[in-house]
DNA sequence: CTGTAAACTGAAAAACATTTTCATTTTTCA
DNA sequence: TGAAAAATGAAAATGTTTTTCAGTTTACAG
């Protein structure tokens, strides 16, 4: 996904095509892993330099309300973001968090590399839960870390 | 699990019976949901007005290294903490994150309570990630969102 | 093109959350 | 019971997110 297609997505959605979020924009598809606010506040003012804290988190908000980036909860420093895969996106697949459409990511424990997966087939893991303990389960959120292929090779 | 039998459990790691930390298990032991670290300031302050929110954070901090208790991530306000199951807690099934023994949430979204759960079955889940992503997966993360019994029956 | 209304921006301040520091108090144990 | 070790909490430092607001930029109708 490039960040003019973004842009296009924002337009589409009714938002205006602003310098400041074409910055963040880019720096978040540039970014090789997820990235925290501040994060990409650093990598947009490489872009355009007057770009303000304020604006990228409510950008990253209506970003995240169209489904076009995640916002990933990690042990550390809690909130980062990822841009979501078009494929995953598309699919509709809602187990969703409150209805939502949702994707899941493994995230590398080494490099911090975050990729989205798809098919996360866990009903029977639901219906377990359901019975278990009487709650009537309406959406998931899942995780998983681990090493990315470079770094395995790197490890050995 | 009692407040005392958690005392216990602290002292038996090599750490002191303390007031403040008793003060503090009192509290954590009598909440309904998950606490937040403010929360349970203000609840062990009823026991202890002494308590300092500094000592809640450290508390909390080896409760949950000694897996007594265990941090949620929630979508809002991030963190609160909940007591872990004595059931689970035994049965030391480690898919674990980061090599500790690992639990799970369902979490009502109306009244916020949680319960931990038992079971979680995604081996055939974590095979399909390896083979799609490359990526070798050690642990996992998963919470279930939903109503829990009570607040099922309120509805209807 | 232009002019205007609506949308957006970023500085600053406020509101929260977490961590560090350090002098004092409490607990443990010999 | 006394000394050493552990723990405490106030205060300050640090970090994150939200709110406000006056000024700027963008979209778009004319
Ligand atoms: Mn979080
Ligand atoms: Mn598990
Ligand atoms: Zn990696
Ligand atoms: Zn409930």
């Amino acid at each position: 996904m490039t960040s003019s297609e973004l842009v296009d997505q924002l337009t589409a959605a009714g938002y205006s095509n602003t310098r400041a979020r074409r910055a963040l924009l880019d720096a978040l598809v540039a970014s090789a892993g997820p990235a925290s606010p501040a994060d990409l506040l650093e990598a947009g003012r490489a872009r355009h330099p007057a770009l303000g804290l304020v604006t990228v988190y409510r950008t990253l908000e209506i970003l995240e309300q169209l489904g076009l980036v995640r916002k990933l909860h990690l042990e550390e420093g809690c909130h980062s973001y990822a841009l979501s895969t078009t494929a995953l996106r598309a699919e509709g697949d809602d187990h969703g968090h409150g209805g939502d459409a949702h994707g899941h990511h493994v995230i590398c424990q080494q490099c911090h590399r975050a990729v989205e997966f798809a098919g996360c087939d866990i009903d029977a893991v639901i219906a377990s839960v359901q019975q278990q303990t009487g709650f009537a389960v309406r959406s998931h959120w899942l995780e998983m870390f681990g090493l990315c292929p470079t770094c395995q090779e790197k490890q050995s």
